[in-house]
DNA sequence: GCAAAAGTGTTCTGGATACACCCATGA
DNA sequence: TCATGGGTGTATCCAGAACACTTTTGC
């Protein structure tokens, strides 16, 4: 009875979701496509995974020809695969997140790419931005920004969108906008403190007390 | 420069964590394999997804088809791609993460299934356990289960591992028997009294105090 | 000295932990 | 009436919330 089961063959795609926190924003990476489909439109860097090569491979593959962006924090996200989500081949996507900071990180235009850009994302316009965006793009960044809120509270990653030396009012900073509302200073510290460890440097020049600088300690 | 990209084709499949609480220990349903590769190997339920078919989809048929399985509860847990890990094709596999009662879930081999057991999972043996299973279906255990420990305690997903109604004393032998610890009585339902409603009816015919019958009130 | 922001100590409270106790049943 | 497990009340502890306060700088 049973047919034998024709083996289904499709296209493997990563895309990946860098955000950074800048002023008082969230932001994430786009870049506009050089080809096509969707040549010109906004979207996430990222494309098809090779044969001989693994998801995570093909991430770090695409960040550096695309965007020439190395060694940075990457973390598998969910896997979209609608089979309407791509208008020309059926393509299954793996999507990741990345977390980076803006003054430690320099994308530049590279294969496939006419130009990269850094987009201001908030709750207000994130509806309008994702209209300008190619393929569930948009989709993926609300899931992405929900998923990171979520792992602020119980895991590090937040520190992955540090400089290597930061002030705890910085970081607060960070969590803040991250999160949209405000913390308590007092409290975030207590709790800030575990993961942290003094580089016994000093922000000075301003008109007040001098911040003590910190690190990671990795925990 | 940039030659022409060959676009990556190659397969995508499904597998599914289908994880029940019996006695005293986990389980996870297990089918024996009735076509090659890994021919007579034990493995978890799933295949290939079609090119007309999402993969959520495809979860929903291979269960049906396979072990005869259907409306379960499901949830994408991680997407598996290493280029070595099906030795014939290149194959990724989406991996789901199922919760049943095993009362109300009745598996019966069906294509290309041998026949389908439910298999004790246990700290001590599931290294052991790992070297029957067919791809890297034993690492898929491991990570599953981490995550569903994980979620045990800020999500309802346990209830899905439970009858329609049910005692508190036995939900908290599920939590107990997932989480490989005991839990405090008084707390436990304190805790967890949020989350159910009386259906009105009790357990009797013990010799002590009747329990009353509860079910899940969606939260 | 003063404004400004860094940094710290203290109270309060809600939830988790731990323990003690009461209750309803079958035999 | 007794063993058994279902079910409940309460003291304790701890982390987070909230607030008040001190410290150090540039001007």
């Amino acid at each position: 009875m049973a047919k034998a089961v024709k083996p289904a063959v499709m296209s493997v795609a990563v895309d990946v979701l860098i955000f950074t926190v800048s002023d008082n924003h969230v932001e994430v990476l786009l870049e506009r496509r050089a080809e096509e489909p969707f040549k010109n439109c906004l979207a996430l860097p990222g494309g098809l995974v090779k044969t001989d090569e693994s998801p995570d491979d093909a991430v770090k593959r695409c960040l550096r020809e695309e965007i020439g962006v190395e060694d940075i924090y990457t973390e598998q996200l969910y896997t979209w695969g609608d089979i309407d989500r791509d208008p020309r081949n059926r393509v299954i996507s793996i999507s990741y997140i990345a977390l980076v900071n803006k003054s430690r990180c320099h994308p530049i235009a590279g294969e496939r790419v006419e130009e990269v850009c850094w987009k201001e994302i908030s709750a207000d316009d994130i509806n309008e931005l994702t209209k300008e965006l190619a393929y569930d793009h948009g989709e993926m960044i609300s899931y992405a920004l929900s998923r990171l809120k979520g792992k602020l509270e119980y895991t590090s990653i937040a520190f992955h969108m540090m400089e290597e030396e930061f002030t705890l009012p910085e970081l607060q900073k960070v969590y803040e906008i991250l999160l949209d509302k405000p913390l308590y200073k007092a409290n975030f510290r207590k709790k800030i403190m575990d993961f942290v460890e003094e580089t016994g440097n000093t922000v000075t020049g301003n008109p007040h007390r001098p911040s003590k600088l910190y690190r990671w300690n990795g925990r």
